[in-house]
DNA sequence: CACTTGACCTGTCCGC
DNA sequence: TGCGGACAGGTCAAGT
């Protein structure tokens, strides 16, 4: 899913939506999803009012007045879908959703508020999870003691990024950039998306990465989430927003899914080939190795 | 430690 | 139309 962009859209939504909001209850199908025994569901989520939403990484934090959080990330198909009371489907209107009623077969937990609204976590593929612990123990997690800093952070400096690759120069830059205890919410899309940006191959090793490029990659990963943002996201399969509405930051990609078109730049045709197991996008004339 | 690969799941698409 | 394999936005655990 869902890189920090997204999360992050995911976010803002749900802030609006749910803050203020009291639990009544929560269910799932599937332990793997949210894992909590019914004793904590019981004691610290229900009856809980929502107090503020924060995003680490590509993780959502929603801290609740029980003094515990639950904690959610979306992996590859998570959504977090908000219903106002009354109503079946996600979205305001079907054209710019992908989500029509809900719950459907990919709803794995169903999260009501005393008003009768619901929060629906879905996920095709149940990589993704939902757990309830204390927010004291938040930053306890492996994850979060792990995870590299903000890449959009104010106060964080070109200097500080290009610091950060130092331990593993070699490895190859698109492996590197996707560590997330090197840069916290960098994924496949932003990750292509910013080293074209910047005219890097993906397969170069971080070692021979030069000062100026590393320069260049820190403003262009920055500029293409600050972009997407704006955009509400990219959505290619199942990304969608607290709402169930898509994001369009696709209809601006420069490489990502674009194998075959023009180069914004120079024109020759985007390839796709196999970088750090995943599959890469890259203009053979800006990007060489 | 640094690095790579496979596993976790379901669904879709592509070639035969 | 059916079937097998590759692939899909992310981490983990286990291997070298």
């Amino acid at each position: 899913m869902p890189e920090l962009p997204e999360v992050e859209t995911v976010r803002r939504g749900l802030a609006k939506l749910i803050i203020g909001k009291t639990v009544q209850n929560a269910a799932t199908d599937n332990p793997k999803s949210f894992p909590n025994a019914q004793t904590d569901v019981d004691l610290y989520l229900r009856g809980a009012a929502v107090t503020s939403i924060h995003r680490r990484a590509k993780v959502l934090l929603i801290e609740l007045s029980s003094g515990y959080t639950l904690m959610v990330h979306l992996k590859m198909t998570g959504q977090l879908v908000f219903v106002a009371s009354g109503v079946r489907f996600g979205a305001g209107h079907p054209n710019d959703s992908l989500v029509n009623v809900l719950p459907d077969k990919s709803t794995r937990v169903t999260i009501t508020f005393n008003d009768g609204s619901v929060l629906y976590f879905n996920d095709q593929r149940k990589f993704g999870w939902v757990r309830l612990l204390p927010t004291l123990e938040v930053l306890e997690i492996d994850f979060m003691k792990k995870v590299g800093p903000e890449p959009l952070a104010a106060d964080f400096t070109a200097r500080e990024f290009a610091a950060r690759f130092t331990r593993r120069a070699k490895t190859s830059i698109k492996a590197a950039i996707l560590d997330q205890t090197v840069v916290a919410g960098v994924g496949n899309i932003y990750a292509d998306e910013s080293l074209w940006g910047a005219r890097i191959h993906p397969s170069r090793l971080v070692g021979s990465i030069t000062g100026a490029e590393f320069e260049l990659l820190y403003s262009e990963l920055r500029d293409v989430m600050n972009l997407s943002i704006e955009k509400g996201g990219s959505s290619n399969q199942n990304y969608v927003n607290a709402e169930g509405k898509r994001g369009s930051y696709m209809d601006f990609a420069r490489v990502f899914r674009r194998e075959g078109q023009d180069c914004h730049r120079c024109h020759a045709l985007i390839e796709k080939s196999r970088v750090a197991g995943r599959g890469t996008h890259t203009c053979p004339m800006c990007q060489v190795v």
